[in-house]
DNA sequence: TCGAACTAGTCAATATCTGAACTAGTTTCC
DNA sequence: GGAAACTAGTTCAGATATTGACTAGTTCGA
């Protein structure tokens, strides 16, 4: 039997509630962790979903191709393997994508003169043009959700989440292959 | 043509190179915005792949099976669609990811008493030790992630994660239904 | 009180991602 | 010079997600 729970419970009560139970009936000890984690993966998804609803899906593009076209727009031609690394996609996801993209021109893969094996992706002059006039879209989008945080806050929180992420080295984590 | 450019550009090369062509060559104007989400995907992304990879998939549970057990486990029995709103996922996840869950002997799913319409997940005994094991290992590695970070940056971070979640009320931003 | 509008959950179709197997080209080193 | 080990990319099968249609129960108002 339980109480009968807020049926409304939002984000914060939740996070507030797993910090309470976890530390006193469990006795878990990192609940900071939790919420520190919790509170990243929820503002991540947050954001991606928006950016995907409101600029991307309308233009029946989806996250995922956008994260390669600007990979491949801004990091210059580049081999599959090293857009799966900048994006952190995997190399299949790369190629499955990098098929459909080509097809509808925004992308050209040619294959690399040094090595047989490899392929370089570039974008097309549509894909180019396209980008230009997407980003459009998508930084004020960006800029929408940064606003609220000030210019030093937001370079704080680049600097925390860097942290975040070289720490990992040490803490020898699984990386994507 | 292009400036051969180095095979091993990283995360943090790639930042900088689009903050430097977003702002030069084509003139965009919220470098910052887009610097502080990239890097909070990314270590989303990192976090999540880590402990799926390293905590989960190992005992033969996905990220998202997790998450919904984690919820109920936590926020007591609950019907789907508070489920959703908990964890970011669609209804319909829910539901396909429940089934599994019901068969596996790790939910119950019972009829509400009051709506006939709706439904109740729970944790059964073994669902619950289950979480009660596997949350310990959990724990400790976001441990390993956030020491990193003092105690008080792992609250600012919070804090500034927080802000950026709320702020996207005022900016309308779309919400997962 | 009865029909219209709404809401909860599930199902079906589609899309995408992952890991593993496969193909083909390159490097190593005896 | 050539076989073995390695590497790049693709393809395939399986898992899991999303949207939209659908079923069933509830609520509201004439």
């Amino acid at each position: 039997m339980s109480v009968s729970e807020p049926a409304d419970l939002d984000f914060w009560s939740f996070v507030a509630l797993a910090n309470e139970r976890l530390a006193g009936e469990y006795g878990f000890r990192h609940q900071l962790a939790t919420e520190v984690l919790l509170t990243l993966n929820r503002a991540s998804d947050l954001v991606t979903y928006d950016l995907e609803a409101a600029v991307h899906r309308p233009r029946g593009r989806s996250w995922s191709a956008f994260r390669l076209l600007f990979v491949v727009w801004l990091a210059g031609p580049l081999e599959p393997s090293g857009a799966a690394r900048l994006t952190g996609m995997s190399r299949a996801a790369v190629s499955n994508l990098a098929k459909g993209l080509v097809a509808e021109g925004l992308l050209a893969r040619t294959p690399d003169e040094r090595d047989g094996r490899s392929v370089r992706l570039s974008l097309t002059g549509a894909g180019h043009a396209e980008m230009v006039d997407v980003f459009r879209e998508h930084n004020e989008r960006e800029a929408g959700w940064t606003a609220v945080l000030t210019e030093a806050e937001q370079r704080i929180l680049v600097m925390l989440l860097d942290k975040l992420i070289i720490g990992h080295r040490e803490f020898e984590a699984r990386n994507r292959r």
